[in-house]
DNA sequence: TTGTAGGCGTTATCAG
DNA sequence: CTGATAACGCCTACAA
């Protein structure tokens, strides 16, 4: 039922040159029959097309790109590919990049030995590439650069000049989050998950220590973080919760992401403690769970989905040389008020 | 800096021939030389090493792989990428597929116009694919077996013989969790989410069924979806939770997936009604935000990570020939109790 | 130990 | 309109 008259027993793929046989023409013609390009007899055109199909002909994939100098592949790293976060980057991606032709191809150097091995790999195999972060240090962005790759950097900042650079609003945000929380009453700050956690984070903390001198108000604790697992942010979180007795105890505590905040809330759960009533709490993302905790978490909305989007069209435009001199965007965020900044009266908001 | 003495102007990426020439050798011996197949002198190894590195040379990925006859690749295949689940999986993936030293090539069919086309595209790009439920056509998989290409099916069954198919227990953990909520002395049951949503779905369903019935409990109420979106999922919660009052109001809402479960309980604390008192909710999969939803979601963990794993060393054992014959292999799952499924004396549990 | 030459599967150029 | 044929970049018998 598959194919038709007389079974293939061969198992190698079948080839151009099958089909031409098949048609009785060259492979040339076949080639432009098959793909539209150039012009071929209308007779010529059906014998060919019979045989491609009774063949079953897929053209070679390799040939392909080989002949056209091509990959029709994009790539991306991200440092990890757990929590929502990279998910939801990777579905603006992909979506993207499939509506432009091309696939995608993914490195999540996370256990990797030899990340920036398999990062140089990656860049053997598309025609651009997109890098989360710090994932890729700078010598394999460089070498990326030097060798014209296409390069799109989702990062606040770049150490190398020439891939295009796409960020998210940072301080403004921040700002906005420090007056509200302000508004609130709370006095006493503290910062857990940095700084140092990298540039965004940085940039966040100084928003936050910025916006509190103006008002005022006695800097914050800078809490860092020793690492992103389970375990450590269940630690750091039961950590900023102790010794609720002492005078100097945070009214709350603004985090560096939503996962981190969503351990001091279990934590906090676990304690005993109230939220926002015996500490507030704040994130930075808005992934799902925020809506879904308890209480339902306030943070900073980052457009994640729309992000992989653009890094797929900002790719495709250096692939296809649309556009040549690098960009530098940013994206704006919005801070999400929920409840765990505090009370707000009668507060009716999805 | 990059390149030490005389700087190479020229644009095209070097090949093997330039390496050779500078080391005054013949490619096959720069070949030998750097994979490190058959043996060099060794003064002539250094002399290419040596070249390749002033260089900068990198095989070209497009010509290994034609010449060996594989991509070094491996694709894999999601209905979407949406929500947590997928990333889980994909993650478990990516990591195996990296320490068996090859590529990932993503597809989600979500939004896709011709998504069996794109898993033919892809299917040409790699050594071997993993699709996801029914995201492939049945034609589609019987091709893949056709032109033995290894499969590999994370689903709960294959109408093709071939692939290996990797599932998840569903009938014994549906049935334990439904005694479950016996014992919590809920009658009146709703499932929301199916049947007909699959075959995953309707064994739960079908265990939910039958458990009930070997109780002497009324049957289950059946409320498929009309769709996975967010507002679709909205309106169902909604209207499973109205009509309180009446008599065969349901005493708990067991749902097809913790999304469905979310959004139960959403929309439940939007009425102003208490989960698990006046109404108890059940999920399935053990997302990340079960853990951290209020009140804390009864489910069944499902391994992705594990699943994604697995997938990846089953398919390198089909690429590499270790083992021919499909495998049917079924992951155990259990249920993970919690809070909203009914009121536990004292638990204390994590 | 080393070099030559054929092959992998297409595309595209250039004569017919 | 069509068919040879030269790339494309590498690997690997085979010969020297």
């Amino acid at each position: 039922m598959d194919d038709q008259a007389g079974s293939r027993p061969e198992d190698t793929p079948v080839t151009i040159y099958q089909v031409a046989q098949r048609a009785g023409v060259g492979i040339a013609t076949v080639s432009r029959a098959l793909r539209g390009t150039g012009s071929v007899g209308a007779r010529t055109r059906e014998r060919i097309l019979l045989a491609a199909r009774e063949l079953n002909f897929v053209p070679s994939r390799l040939g392909v790109s080989l002949a056209e100098g091509r990959h029709a592949a994009n790539g991306i790293v991200f440092p990890s590919l757990t929590g929502p976060y990279f998910g939801e980057v990777l579905l603006g991606y992909e979506e993207a990049a499939a509506e432009l032709g091309r696939s995608v191809i993914v490195v999540a150097t996370d256990g990797l030995g030899s990340a920036q091995e398999h990062i140089r790999d990656l860049a053997g195999r598309v025609d651009g590439v997109v890098i989360y972060g710090r994932t890729a240090e700078s010598d394999v962005v460089a070498e990326l650069v030097a060798e014209h790759k296409p390069t799109v950097l989702l990062a606040p900042w770049a150490d190398v000049d020439g891939p295009d650079v796409l960020t998210t609003e940072n301080t403004r945000s921040a700002r906005e989050l420090t007056e509200h929380l302000l508004s609130h009453g709370h006095r006493r700050f503290t910062y857990l998950g940095g700084p140092t956690g990298g540039r965004d984070i940085d940039e966040r903390w100084a928003a936050l220590v910025g916006t509190l001198a103006a008002a005022g108000v006695p800097a914050p604790l800078p809490v860092p973080l020793s690492g992103y697992g389970e375990a450590e942010l269940y630690v750091a979180a039961r950590a900023v919760l102790a010794d609720r007795g002492r005078p100097d105890a945070p009214d709350v505590i603004v985090c560096s992401h939503d996962e981190v905040a969503l351990a001091v809330l279990l934590a906090a759960r676990e304690l005993g403690l109230t939220v926002p009533d015996d500490v507030a709490v704040t994130g930075w993302d808005d992934v799902v769970t925020a809506k879904h905790s308890w209480p339902p978490l306030t943070t900073v909305r980052q457009p994640m989905r729309r992000m992989g989007g653009m890094a797929a069209r900002s790719l495709d435009e250096l692939i296809s040389g649309t556009r040549t001199t690098p960009r530098h965007e940013v994206l704006s965020t919005r801070p999400v008020i929920r409840e765990s900044c505090g009370n707000h009266p009668q507060s009716s908001r999805r």
